[in-house]
DNA sequence: ACAAGTACTTACCCTAAAGTATGTATCTAT
DNA sequence: ATAGATACATACTTTAGGGTAAGTACTTGT
């Protein structure tokens, strides 16, 4: 699972970002490449693993579930499992994660505007 | 400056990311590491290529000017040079640059709540 | 017996982004 | 003459993140 190593000259900075701009605190939540792609999709309802591998075009397997292990642990994304053969894994935003929509909402608005400007 | 390679499928799988989440596209020009920090310190009004040295904290010079140049192309900050010695460089939000605010300020808002929350 | 379906896991590799360190230009003041 | 101030530039190294490919577990249907 890929160990993140936590005493680099990198990951200080990010600490020390974080006092600096609440922003950016944000953006190493649900910043990165896949992230808000996984969120967006899970704010049109809850999906299986399989729906949202599918629904994300071009994300492999293991950055879907890596990141939606981060962000279980970051209390964004609620994993449930039925104990079934073949498995069945359903995804869904916790209260956090939906609290995030206008945020998401308002960052979209905002894109599609400057998209539209080039 | 660090040349960045067109083709690769990093570069393909994050145009098609875009398609996929209009968030993504935007989180491509203000995420990252550094912008959201500079934008946050410019959002206060113009300063000095110095002043954002010394406001941020251990951002380097490379990575300060690099975002700054960046951040130019997308047309989100202007440069202003005084033809004097020692060199006078001031940087400030351009109209897009300032129309992210009520965005950069929902992002915060959440981080701080979410802050709170651990 | 084995293929199929689902949700992962794991090992290895590659690259873009970030860090480190040093150099440059130009004029002013001492 | 040389040090200081300001705003960069550039060469080299490191690392975190992402990509590729293959394997695992467990049961049902044929």
């Amino acid at each position: 699972m890929t160990a993140i190593k936590e005493s680099s000259t990198r990951n200080e900075n990010k600490e020390i970002a974080i006092n600096a701009c609440p922003v950016s605190y944000v953006m190493n939540k649900i910043g990165g490449h896949w992230k808000p792609i996984i969120l967006y999709q899970l704010m049109s309802g809850p999906k299986r693993y399989n729906e949202l591998n599918k629904a994300i075009p071009n994300i492999t397997e293991k950055m879907l579930i890596q990141h939606l292990k981060q962000l279980q642990e970051d209390d964004l994304v609620i994993r449930k499992s039925e104990p079934v053969v073949p498995p069945h894994v359903t995804y869904k935003l916790s209260k956090t994660g939906e609290s995030l929509t206008p945020v998401m909402e308002a960052i979209a608005t905002w894109g599609f505007k400057f998209i539209d400007k080039n």
